[in-house]
DNA sequence: ATTCTGACTTGCT
DNA sequence: AAGCAAGCCAGAA
């Protein structure tokens, strides 16, 4: 594993505001590279410096072993949860409000360093970004 | 080279 | 809603 694709990963956990989370696979797909197992194996083993428990699964379930820790940031930061299981070790973010959506500023940031992972000959390999999808479904 | 494994995802029961 | 299977990407054995 390349260690700027590290660096990478880790400067895009940076990126996301407190309260807001980002799945394994969307960090993928920003940067292009890899899949969300490459992302998980990076948080997994240099995680530790960084807000980890912002970077969770599709689902909404925070990384194994890890709930209770994850929990205690989300109710610290206000994350949006799923009622119900906001008591237990399972607690799960509501995906669809608290999904971090980068303002152009980030999305500069984020092209800089897909990048800068991409290998610094790609021609302007931007990653599949959807400027502005709908992803706030307010219930 | 081949197989196993994992802080994952998606689709199908 | 919850469990299972198959896909997927890379690193380690």
């Amino acid at each position: 594993m390349r260690t700027e694709y590290v660096e990478a990963v880790l400067a895009l956990a940076r990126l996301i505001p407190p309260g807001r989370v980002l799945a394994y696979g969307d960090l993928a797909e920003l940067l292009g590279v890899g899949g969300p197992r490459q992302i998980g194996a990076v948080m997994s083993r240099y995680g530790s410096s960084v807000p980890w428990w912002r970077v969770l699964r599709a689902s909404g379930q925070p990384p194994r072993c890890h709930e209770g820790r994850a929990r205690e940031h989300y109710l610290a930061e206000d994350t949006p949860l799923h009622p119900g299981g906001d008591d237990a070790a399972d607690c799960r973010v509501r995906m669809a409000a608290a999904r971090w959506r980068p303002d152009d500023a980030a999305w500069d940031r984020i092209a800089r360093l897909a990048r800068q992972v991409a290998g610094t000959a790609d021609v302007g390999s931007a990653p599949a970004v959807r400027g502005d999808e709908g992803n706030v479904s307010a219930p």
